[in-house]
DNA sequence: GCTTAAGTCGAACGTGCGTTTGATACAATC
DNA sequence: GATTGTATCAAACGCACGTTCGACTTAAGC
């Protein structure tokens, strides 16, 4: 009948889905009752159940990543202009803000949900594609910290830059399920502004602790 | 017949296996494979597969969080004889080290990677183990965080706390792979000293950060 | 109006999974 | 020596999965 669409909410459905409940976590079934499609059309239209992901990690988490080195062109040249250094903590927030910012927007999927998992959830197709996805944008941001961090030494940085990195995931995931629950739901995490302002000011000063 | 230790061998086939690859990851056929043992035999001797790994898993982490507990104690019985406070450094020291240590044992399987996988691959009945068994530990050094770190509200305090085990759980486990990927293998995170020394610095210096 | 290509559909394929079953072996118990 | 409970085994069960197939529908190009 061609709904002309049906690879739209193909995509849209399995955003929602794989951020919910991850890869593996997700049958072609699931992905094509909610999309109202058939079952072959994930293999008709993406070829199969990993390329329907990997097109969708490649536009969103792509634009995550473009909005990320905006920010930090823009730091750079407001910092060329005025002459004042980068500020540490400038550049952190212009790393974690935008991950952090659109897990908040509710409604919407979850995408960072979904890198959590998908970092503990390997497929060589999926870590190649990864890796593709990142390379421009991590090292973007180890060259713009490396001077904000004289005391620390290429091992120490790539180390903090790691617990940066498992600090937010872990934040902006389903992660804090366990901690909640261990907390018998007394403290609530639930206000994401909060979230993000608390983990720039423990990982800048993370960063600036002496080696 | 009667190899009187199936069990056992299915135990610690599964430890190497769960450690390696997940739950999800790994069949009940490879690890009676490994173990040498019958297909049926995990069933018998634990109900089921998910019984396996509770068993596993209450073992070892039991022996991780009781070490803890005990450096803790003895830490608050010295600053009690000695009159001084407690230092933050040193009850992160008490959480961190006795896991980061296992890991770093060679040969053996790192339950803490296993870990870092079922927080992101959680099944009802797997959350309800971990929340028993992480439950005393972390009210515990919860507790004993608390008047050292005056300027953090609670709230706060709970944020950096799962900052600080987002990050250890991604140090821990493979996480790093995709971080020496997209390094492109210059800079190797191997020495789990110098990985719990970063974390420790990190840490306490993100703890001390002002709300 | 025929051809072609794209899209959709129900149905099946083959595989791997966790689990169960029923038979069998072997001690220990009485 | 029969009985009982524990352990092992080969085999199968039932299910869910990703993928493929072939027929059918639709719309555009000639």
């Amino acid at each position: 009948m061609s709904s002309p669409d049906t690879k739209d909410r193909l995509r849209a459905a399995a955003e929602v889905l794989f951020a919910a409940k991850g890869f593996r976590g997700i049958s072609v079934r699931e992905i094509t009752d909610q999309a109202g499609a058939n079952l072959a059309a994930v293999n008709y239209h993406f070829g199969s159940k990993a390329g329907l992901l990997i097109q969708i990690l490649e536009q969103h988490i792509g634009e995550l990543n473009e909005e990320r080195i905006a920010v930090l062109d823009r730091l750079e040249a407001e910092a060329e202009r005025s002459g004042e250094p980068l500020k540490l903590e400038e550049v952190l927030e212009a790393f974690l803000a935008p991950a952090v910012r659109r897990f908040l927007e509710e409604g919407g999927p979850d995408y960072p949900s979904l890198l959590a998992r998908l970092h503990q959830d390997p497929t060589p197709e999926l870590i190649e594609a990864l890796v593709r996805i990142f390379a421009p944008v991590a090292e973007r941001f180890f060259a713009a910290m490396r001077p904000l961090v004289p005391h620390l030494d290429d091992t120490a940085l790539l180390a903090r830059s790691m617990f940066l990195k498992g600090a937010m995931l872990h934040a902006i995931s389903d992660g804090d399920r366990l901690t909640n629950a261990l907390t018998r739901g007394e403290v609530r995490l639930t206000d994401p502004d909060r979230v993000l302002k608390e983990l720039i000011a423990f990982c800048t000063a993370g960063f600036n602790a002496p080696a």
